[in-house]
RNA sequence: GGGCGCUUAGCUCAGUUGGUUAGAGCGUCUCUCUUACACAGAGAAGGUCAGGGGUUCGAGUCCCUUAGCGCCCACCA
């Protein structure tokens, strides 16, 4: 009969791509106020989000499916509350990840290594390899329904934020806070680059204590020593005790001999030693250990390296020279023990460095890199947080971003490898440095033209700190730079924090003279369903691509966002996800009946301009569940305003489910059978479940959108079409409700309301209790009081959500005498009586009476004493007013279940 | 060695200006394929909100403390 027949169960598969297609094609992505088009009003602010740039050659997993999902969210809320709203895509070129990558198929495909096929070959093999498949991830995140302008979409690599790098290198350069120097650094034998502090991470691992004799030079006496890694024993240039020591003293000034290679190397007195710890004398080797590196620079002792950049003992190694540094470990011990210098070795406990991406242990090493000095930088970014411009959100994340800024140490950028942006300065046969943004052709200092370019490429998180504005185009002052910068939130994992929120405030700040975004949100982590991290080698990954095959995207993202609180990690399962494709199908089902409602007006139905729903005609089921709309959205509008994603997506959760499903639409079938009501209440219908989609559609933007499109043409071709009149083409542009203050009648018709709901449910329960078969329509005597006109005009709900045979219920003020052989039950101040014959037992009834009896004298106990004490004139009169509501209504109820008990 | 988070129904978790004997999903039990939906409907059972102390008329919510779990930062060989 009508046009909207929609299949029973909702398709997801079908519609997720349709849907995507639609809104990418409307241009819905792109902000609607552009500083690129003619009519471009700059008055008017935008809401901007910069992506987390996701590694080019990265895949999906639920780390991304998190952000998307909240970012998205807050995109397409602004979006609907009319502001211009922009979100900018892109990729990282990852520049450890993705030459690991590349090089490990190179190994697998033509067995060759990047050092084999040389640096530009390798680069056009790289580049080949990201064109190739560097669409792949974005396309993941378009499946996640993540509206972002791709028209603006970015890579790091890019010529435009290239140069931006180099700008900013340069300026740092010339402002005197990028340096080279010789320095103790983090070296990762794997990947033999140096890396930065925070890409070493640090594990409790069980070693050996090797403790052993320093012999000093000519005497059979010696200082005992102990080490985790004896194979430094080959670099050290001293030993080192505590002035104080009373053990060691004499020796200090003194000359020791190096195990094996005989070195000879002073014994020097420095308050850094514990006396308490170990054998309270200290091998001192600059070369591989930061603090004795501190030590040596306080007593001028030479520096001696002994390892190479895959961490090979080195030609100051002796006879080890080329053994692996486990390898010489082992060897040197056996030596020592042979020349009886040894003395034992015990298990210990303590923290291990390894390399983040490798995993193998990290090696301090001296080299010559590239640092920012991050003393002023950081001073920048704390004031920012501190003042207010920038928000953190939870809190308590500013206490951790303190923390560490006041602590930083300067930050090291150059990397030994190929894939980035390669630093740029170059160097003369001379030694001059030409720093530059062009390409040079000679050296800025002699003019020699014979330069060659540092072989170095910077850390990662160099080009991703600027990426807020190197991706609107900055350092020109491009129309989109001036209008979308700085950009609104940050929203990304609490692990990158430092890696990549600081350096993007410190950069932001130095660059730009403004904060990069005035609030940081902070999600948690995705674990599996008992709290462990995914990992592979735990087999417990979630592939978000499945997930959104079995169950859609939506109940994916409605999972991530419902349950999950800022800063919290959460523990995600395929239960849950299940459960919210049901509420998406759940959705679908409300809206087949909406539509199939709306179809059905009849063709004469009145003109339903009027924006209220109260008017005479309207019933008490359409002014509550209309007053109930407009409570949820003060409530879910306040959510949003305090980042509580979750817990605004579960209130409308509950409201589309619980209040509205379950029970308007219930009445609603009612009130459609009657000529009088049903045009309101189609129209009810339509409005509630309108205004639930447009909330919802942040958190499920495809079933809402589909929904949405059907209502919409539903409407358009009813009687009522001028209700849909103002609409736009799709849901992604229409507009977020906007809260109004309460109205007066609204509180009492929620009170009506809930009377009849709780009549309605204690006949049901009694039904239950008596198993009364579900289809028997059941006789009710009601005793009403002063309600006796709500029930009244109420009497056909009731009856039919509660199973009543409308020709055998009656509804009294007061009745003289109390029907016999009856189910009595008193709900407030109203008495029912369900006559059911034969199968009351007077026995049951009383005791299930004096159960009720004491639940509310008890309640009257807690009440009276409450009223009493303090509470009656310290708490807010509206709260004691309410309580001594709730005191009155239990007496009555009490007072009635005492009449019955006679 | 500092700092932080978590501990609420059998399980996984919500519960943000403290307001009155605690909520959801899943699971369990009883009914029902009632013309939107069995990816559903109706009903039910289930919690001394980790332990202790305090502030308050009132605490799951604030303060102190203890315990367990987890995380971050930190140079003790």
């Amino acid at each position: 009969m009508n046009k909207h027949e929609l299949p029973k169960t909702y398709d997801f598969k079908l519609t997720e791509p349709r849907i995507y297609a639609m809104w990418e094609a409307g241009g819905y992505f792109q902000p609607w106020n552009d500083p690129n088009k003619p009519d471009f009003d700059p008055t008017i602010k935008p809401f901007v989000i910069a992506i987390p740039p996701p590694n080019v050659t990265g895949e999906l997993h639920l780390g991304h499916a998190m952000f998307v999902s909240v970012e998205d969210l807050m995109i397409r809320y602004h979006r609907m509350k009319g502001i211009p709203t922009l979100w900018i895509p892109g990729t990282d070129h990852a520049g450890i990840a993705t030459q690991l990558m590349v090089e490990r198929h190179l190994l697998q495909t033509e067995e060759v290594t990047r050092e084999t096929l040389g640096r530009e070959e390798f680069l056009k093999r790289t580049w080949e390899w990201k064109r190739k498949y560097g669409s792949i991830i974005t396309n993941q995140i378009r499946r996640l329904g993540a509206s972002c302008d791709w028209t603006r979409e970015r890579f790091t690599l890019d010529p435009g934020l290239s140069r931006a790098v180099r700008e900013a290198f340069v300026r740092l350069y010339e402002k005197g806070l990028i340096y080279r120097g010789l320095r103790l650094i983090n070296w990762s034998p794997g990947l033999k680059t140096a890396v930065s502090d925070l890409e070493v991470e640090y594990s409790e691992e069980e070693v050996t204590l090797y403790y052993f004799k320093y012999m000093l030079k000519d005497s059979d006496e010696f200082i005992p020593v102990a080490t985790i890694r004896p194979e430094t024993i080959l670099g050290d240039t001293a030993v080192a005790v505590h002035p104080a020591d009373e053990r060691y003293k004499k020796f200090i000034g003194r000359t020791a001999i190096v195990p094996i290679l005989n070195r000879e190397i002073p014994v020097i007195a420095d308050e850094y030693v514990s006396m308490e710890f170990g054998t309270g004398a200290l091998k001192i080797t600059p070369g591989h250990d930061p603090n004795d590196y501190e030590i040596a620079q306080r007593h001028n002792l030479p520096i001696i390296s002994v390892l190479d950049a895959e961490a090979r003992i080195n030609e100051n190694g002796g006879k080890y020279k080329g053994q692996d540094r486990f390898e010489a470990r082992k060897n040197l011990w056996e030596d020592m023990r042979a020349a009886g210098l040894t003395l034992k070795e015990e298990k210990y406990v303590t923290t291990i460095p390894r390399s983040q991406r490798g995993g193998e242990i990290i090696e301090p090493m001296i080299s010559t890199q590239w640092f920012v000095k991050m003393d002023s930088l950081a001073q920048a970014a704390l004031e920012a947080v501190r003042d207010g411009r920038i928000r953190i959100v939870p809190e308590r994340f500013e206490k951790i971003y303190f923390n560490w800024l006041e602590n930083i140490k300067d930050w090291c950028i150059s990397r030994q490898l190929w894939w980035g942006h390669r630093i740029p300065v170059w160097y003369c046969p001379d030694g001059h440095m030409t720093v530059a943004r062009e390409d040079p052709t000679q050296c800025a200092t002699c003019g020699s033209q014979d330069i060659h370019q540092d072989e170095d490429v910077l850390d990662t998180w160099f080009s991703s700190g600027l990426w807020p504005f190197s991706t609107l185009g900055w350092p020109d002052e491009t129309p989109d730079y001036k209008y979308f910068y700085p950009t609104s939130y940050m929203e990304t994992g609490y692990d990158i924090l430092f890696f990549w929120v600081a350096r993007m405030i410190m950069m932001g700040l130095e660059f730009t003279g403004q904060v990069p975004f005035h609030t940081v949100y902070l999600h948690g982590l995705v674990r599996d369903e008992i709290g462990r991290k995914m990992s592979k080698t735990t087999g417990n990954v979630m592939d978000p691509l499945e997930v959104m095959d079995q169950f859609g995207t939506d109940a994916l993202r409605f999972t991530l966002l419902v349950g999950s609180t800022p800063g919290n990690d959460m523990n995600l399962s395929v239960k849950k996800v299940e459960a919210n494709r049901n509420f998406a199908n759940k959705l679908w089902n409300i809206g087949r009946f909406v539509i199939n409602a709306v179809s059905s007006v009849a063709p004469q139905a009145p003109d339903t301009e009027s924006q209220s729903p109260i008017t005479d005609h309207w019933t008490l089921a359409d002014s509550w569940i209309w007053a109930r709309l407009q409570q949820l959205i003060r409530d879910v509008e306040r959510q949003f305003q305090n980042f509580q994603y979750g817990q605004a997506g579960q209130q409308i959760y509950d409201f589309i489910w619980s209040d509205f499903a379950d029970w308007y639409v219930e009445i609603a079938k009612e009130q459609m059978k009657n000529p009088k009501t049903e045009t309101q209440t189609a129209v009810t219908l339509a409005r509630v479940f309108d205004v639930s989609l447009r909330m919802l559609h942040p958190f499920t933007p495809f079933v809402t959108e589909e929904l949405w499109g059907h209502l919409r043409s539903a409407i358009l071709q009813s009687p009522i079409s001028s209700l849909a009149k103002d609409w736009p083409q799709a849901l992604i542009v229409a507009r977020f409700p906007e809260p109004r203050k309460p109205e007066g009648w609204e509180a009492q018709k929620i009170t009506d309301f809930e009377l009849i709901r709780e009549i309605v449910r204690s006949i049901r329960n009694l039904r239950a209790e008596k198993s009364v078969a579900p289809a028997k329509k059941i006789a009710a005597i009601f005793v009403a009081g002063a309600k006796t006109d709500l029930l009244k005009e109420q009497s056909r709900v009731i009856a039919s959500l509660a199973g009543l045979d409308a020709s055998q219920l009656s509804i009294h003020q007061s009745l003289n005498e109390k029907p016999q052989d009856s189910a009595p039950l008193v709900v407030g101040s109203v008495e029912i009586y369900i006559p059911l014959a034969g199968m009351v037992n007077l026995a049951e009834e009383r005791a299930r009476l004096e159960k009720e009896l004491k639940e509310a004298e008890s309640h009257i106990e807690r009440l009276e004493k409450l009223l009493a004490g303090d509470f009656a004139h310290k708490a807010p009169p509206a709260l004691v007013q309410k309580e001594r509501e709730k005191l009155a209504s239990y007496k009555e109820t009490a007072e009635k279940i005492k009449a019955q008990l006679k």
